[in-house]
Order: structure tokens, then sequence, then C-alpha cells
DNA sequence: CGCCGAGTTGAACTGAATCAAGAAACGTGG
DNA sequence: CCACGTTTCTTGATTCAGTTCAACTCGGCG
């Protein structure tokens, strides 16, 4: 099952050759609200996450941390301007894959379309285990959870963006941190 | 975009080949858990269920209905045995694709490795809205919603089984549905 | 008829939201 | 290095959506 666990090897063995090395600052903005995407990151190192406004309210709908992959889904996929921003959290060491030129790697060397299909179902089970999170766990739960997956993260990231992930307030987060 | 549009003819016509015709009665097993599911299931017409047991409690993960489709993700995927369940919840017929078959296919006819990625790339977008419905909807909202996904399935399936798939209690729900 | 599963209803309870102040921390300019 | 405003975080009081537990209804069906 190397599949899913080792998929970030994977990528860069198999999309090396057109992942682009780029560095941002913390802060730094990758993709603005109704611009199309075209791209996706993988994070070598540093953190990254990709949010939208939802009744006024930033709420972030992805981290990403240290081999971890970021994009805005809906553009990537479709082809069409997406809701989310995506923002540096922290200096990052990222590659760059652009889309119109993997689409054009994958009909020219198809034997790597098996791999992007792997990714696809990778970030597929992870959403899927976030869903079961949503309907089984409290939000102290949801929390440490989140931690696991992303050590440090707390550290790294404003209260706010970590509480709107969870889908709590903020306020609630600030309490189950401090455990009561 | 017919790429996520039409995905349902697409598979049809990439996979048709190795496509296989059945039918289900009401009531009817799919997979039980812990068997390894090597399948996957195109809802041709009527209605199945995905769910498992968590915490001595029947909890429903997906509904497919006709032109959707349906497995046991984490079975189908990393070729472990599976915690999900899948059960016909009325009379239905179905394309099967084995996933050994499968394989192999995809393996001789590469050029469908990319109809077989843009289906993964639906069924995330899918998931990725769950989500986003967990986090931002009432119970009231998400019952509403997934009717609109799945009509009439209200007339078709237990009050329980629609209640944990929305994460809810059926007593909420029943008041839900009797808005209240 | 009496049972049984499915759905409904009520009342008390609880996790989390909301609203409203404050307290830290942070950065920028003087 | 300090003063100031801004942003981030904490804390309290109240409210609310949804849970829990328990009883009750209804429609089959043997």
């Amino acid at each position: 099952m190397d599949k899913v666990e080792d998929i970030y090897e994977r990528l860069k063995s198999a999309f090396g050759e057109i992942m682009e090395y780029t560095e941002f600052k913390a802060g730094a903005k990758l993709n603005t609200t109704g611009s199309i995407c075209t791209k996706i990151y993988f994070v070598e190192q540093g953190a990254l996450r990709a949010f939208y406004y939802f009744k006024g309210n930033d709420v972030t709908a992805h981290f990403a941390t240290n081999r971890g992959s970021i994009t805005a889904p809906d553009g990537f996929i479709k082809n069409t301007p997406s809701k989310y921003c995506l923002e540096a959290l922290t200096d990052s060491k990222v590659f760059i894959i652009q889309k119109s030129i993997l689409e054009q790697y994958l009909k020219r060397y198809p034997e790597f379309e098996r791999v992007a299909r792997h990714y696809t179902e990778k970030v597929y089970m992870e959403m899927l285990e976030r869903v079961e999170s949503m309907v089984f766990l409290t939000a102290r739960e949801r929390y440490h959870k989140l931690l696991e997956n992303h050590p440090g993260l707390d550290q790294k990231v404003n209260l706010g963006h970590i509480a709107s992930y969870l889908g709590i307030t903020q306020e609630t987060l600030s309490r189950v941190r401090n455990r009561r």
C-alpha cells in the first residue's frame, strides 16, 4: 500500500520534471478569490492554508504542512474561477505544478495518470475522514485530531483560522484550548 | 466541463466492456463488513447505501441513487478489509466493475486512466461539499439539501438511516420533518 | 388480538453560539 | 525603548439547537 503512504515521493519522482521550486514569505497570497487557480502546491517546508469568505467571514477550508499539498480544488478541477484564496502562514518552500503543463505532460506520458489518480484518491480519503470527524467528534476532539495531523499548527496559525476550519467559533476554541 | 457533468456516461462508454449488469432486491446485502470490497457499483435505477457500525450504531456514510455510484471506499482504494457494508434500499439495477479487472484494463488501455481520475475528482468534490454542509448548515438545511440531491429518498429510506447520514438523531430529524 | 419495528412527542439537559467586555501581544513610529 | 493603536485571545452571561431518555402512537402482520 505504498500507493497511498508514499504519495508525496511518488509525485516528486513522476512529476519532478515539471515541478517548479519557489519560496514564500509568511503572509504571502498565492491565489486571490475569483481568479482561476491553475496551480497545485506541494509543501516541502512550512504551512499554507486555503480559505474563502462565507457571509463575510474568513473560513479556512484546508491546511497544508510538510509533505502535504494544497490548491483551490473547485477551480483546479473544473477550470473555473475559484472561491478560494491561498496564503502562506509561515515562510514556506514549495513545489508548484501548473495545471496546463500537467495536462500536456499526462497526455504525453499516460503512464503517470495512475499516480495522479492515486493522489486524488488520497485526498478523497482525507476528505472522507474529515466528514466523519464532523459527524462524530466534539469540538475538543476535532481540535486534537487536527493537531495530530499537523503538529505545531497551533503555534503557527491564528486561533480564528483553526476555529473556522473546525466549524466552531473562536471563543469555543479558546475555551477548549484552556481545557474548560 | 462535461468532464464533471457527464461522468456517468463517460464511465459507461470507457468501461462498458468490463461492466457487469445485475439487479438487486430491496434489502439485499452487497458487501459485509470486514470483507475486502472489490467492486464498485453504478446505479442505473434504484437506491443503495453504504453504512458501518460506530459504537454499536448503524451509521450511513453514503447514499447512491440513479446515475450515482457506490463502493466501500476504504477497501476499494487501499485493498484492505472494509468497515463498510452495502445494501440495496429498493429494487435496483446496477452496473458493477470488479477492481481486479479494472486494474488490468487500465494497464492495457492507459487512455482510460484519465476518465478514472476525473471520476475520482468528482466524488472528491462531492465530499468537499459535504464537509461544507456539516460546517455551515443546520440540521434542517442539511436535510433539505440531501433531498435535493436524492429526490424522493425520504420515501424509500428509514428515518434513522437518513438521520445518521446527516449526523443528527432520529428524534431531531422527526421534528425537522414536521417543521418544528 | 397482541406484538413489533418505525415514527412521534415531551421535558430536561448540554455543548456550543452569541453578545459583550476586557486583557495580552504585537508592531510601528516617535 | 516606550507609547499607542490594532489585532488576537480570553472570559463571563445568556441563549439556542440538538441530545437524551422515556413514553406513547401508529400501521402492519403472524
